[in-house]
DNA sequence: CATTAGCACTCACCATCCGCGAGTGCTAAT
DNA sequence: ATTAGCACTCGCGGATGGTGAGTGCTAATG
């Protein structure tokens, strides 16, 4: 639908009422409040058009206009005010959070949290595949009878472990022999760099247990394929939004936000772009999908607002807020690029050293 | 007040009752429903000599009654069921989780979520104060000029940093001697042994470092204090019970459930004993806390059981439940006791270990 | 020809009312 | 002590009606 300046002017109008009071707006309102030097009967024409063009739509018929799906698309991507930049506030929040732990979901918590606090709504971070975390160090144990714990302490402060079939008796020498082998050969290496060639590589060297190598490669891949975890923040944010007066409606949406997995892919879909991104000046993209744009019919009445972060050069995860789609876009672009860009920059200090740099100062090393 | 075997029956009935079908129990239902071979009119008596005892209510006048807290305080103390063990159904879900993880977090969501699962409400579990937790190794790294990163390896897992202040300019083999010392004389503590007198013993060792080890242990001080953290598990659970069809319930819960040290606190005083505990035969003793019992008034209408949970032979923290008053007391309370009994003995094989035993298989060590 | 005043109309919202039925307490009979 | 009978209470659900905000349409206006 062509839209005319006037048409563009009066569905901002609508849309930052909305935005604000959460009251349909109703052309008196609108004429009221906004100077355009036109009687609420224009108004109210204008506003049957943009209705038949499906930017605006009535909750019931006698109450204002409130905006479609549609016509909160077209005033993120063409209306919305981008002058205000972070306000003061913002900024004080951003200053202080550090991003320091050595942890990377404790990291990634706070990232979460603060993107909660700027934004009011309702903060979700998705933590890397495992494949791009290096390697710490590797411990075996003994379990019971005939099977070893196989733990990868990752250098991102993770630590994994997968039960590993041994056949026949282990002497601690044999743990010691293994354990050094694992080591020499895997710390600082990125867990998607275990792969069937390296087997084949260094298979030679412990030509007698190659059936145990065998069994620990194979767990190794199961651990890089592990699911992707999803931090959630400050639930209490987005239910005491006016959206959620029906309890149905929370109830829904804290089912999903229990659905790790499906968050997951979520965020995942989100950043492989189906929908536009937009940059904000800034190095990363931000990514919104508005209400049923969403792939979710939990997400229809929602938006969701996200961006990747990175350790290095490499995107390894999102960072994001799922909020009522009567949301303050800017604002929470805004906010949600600023923590994404922070977190990446922080997490590449942290963990993105050369390989070996971390460990390298471990004692023994 | 005194109860007479008759009341009791009655008392048992209408919370037998009320737990299964959540609607207020009259007095021909009663009759009807159980065989106690009396007229509704007598029950009638009874139920209003029972109200006049505090221990039954009513939500208005002409509604059936309900158990009152202190009924259901009587109940859980003197009339239920206890004969009906864990259903086969909960077997096999024990039965299934593993507990086996190296990160004493995921072995705590774990068992959490298996709590939930069994009982299908909200399960809580608090995580071990650091101070019980043991060194696994220290990392020193250079944050910017005049900073270093304490980075503190648990043996649960955990990995816990603080920022140290360093006078002057730090040399690659300063970093490397001071990190070999923390090391060698760290390992394997637990961090509450890092106290002002092993300082002293130590100070003479590395005398031209004295301020920033000094700085160090004041880390060391921070760090073990640091604040407990609560897991919480399916809070869906919880608000799809009927209790909670009004959203404003909804929201004040969800709000307790998001501040960790509310909760922590919550549980810790329920260790402490304020409230009678149960044993139920095994090693665990339950403690159950009913709706105003609880400290705070967001879970007055909730029921909270817990149990402690073992390292070795030291209780480290609480798993629980929170429900709705109205609850299938002795289940939940078997449920938990099985869980924190499991969970106990999974950490005590896992991290409970004579000192060294982890790291001793870590290469270099 | 775009704009606007006027007007009839719609419909959510709120308060009120009313009948129903479940459940009670009391009293008198057993 | 127990119970049948009965009047009474009160929450619930549906029906009713007034109010007001907001609309669409039409005809008048600059």
């Amino acid at each position: 639908m062509f839209l005319n300046s006037r048409q563009q002017a009066i569905l901002k109008a609508i849309v930052d009422d909305y935005v604000q009071t959460a009251e349909p707006v109703g052309s008196r309102v609108l004429s009221k409040r906004f100077n355009f030097g036109l009687s609420p009967a224009t108004l109210r024409n204008e506003m049957a058009d943009l209705e038949e063009g499906g930017l605006l739509r009535q909750p019931h018929t006698s109450a204002g206009r409130i905006p479609s799906d549609a016509g909160y698309r077209v005033f993120v991507d063409l209306l919305m005010d981008q002058d205000d930049c972070l306000t003061e506030e913002m900024r004080v929040h951003l200053e202080r959070f550090t991003f320091a732990s050595s942890s990377l979901r404790d990291v990634l918590a706070q990232a979460a949290k603060l993107t909660a606090v700027l934004t009011r709504c309702t903060a979700i971070v998705r933590s890397p595949n495992l494949g791009v975390s290096r390697i710490g160090y590797v411990q075996l144990l003994t379990v019971g009878e005939s099977e070893l714990m196989l733990i990868v302490h990752t250098q991102h402060g993770a630590s994994l472990s997968q039960v590993v079939e041994w056949l026949g008796v282990v002497t601690p020498e044999e743990l010691s022999l293994l354990t050094n082998f694992l080591n020499h050969h895997l710390c600082g290496r990125y867990l998607d760099q275990v792969t069937d060639q390296l087997l084949v590589n260094l298979i030679d060297e412990v030509a007698s247990y190659e059936s145990t190598i065998r069994g620990i490669w194979q767990k190794f891949q199961v651990l890089k394929h592990s699911e992707a975890r999803v931090l959630v923040s400050s639930v209490s944010h987005l239910i005491e939004q006016p959206e959620f007066v029906e309890a149905q409606r929370i109830r829904s949406l804290l089912n999903l936000l229990e659905r790790e997995a499906t968050l997951a892919e979520v965020l995942m879909l989100m950043a492989q772009g189906v929908l536009p991104r937009r940059s904000l000046g800034g190095s990363c993209s931000v990514t919104v999908a508005i209400g049923r744009e969403n792939p979710l019919p939990e997400l229809q009445d929602c938006s969701v607002i996200t961006a990747p972060y990175y350790i290095g050069d490499q995107a390894v995860g999102e960072i994001g807020v799922i909020g009522p789609t009567r949301l303050g876009y800017w604002r929470a672009m805004l906010a949600v690029e600023a923590v994404a860009d922070r977190l990446s920059r922080s997490l590449t200090r942290l963990f993105g050293q050369p390989s070996g740099t971390l460990i390298s100062r471990r004692p023994g090393f």
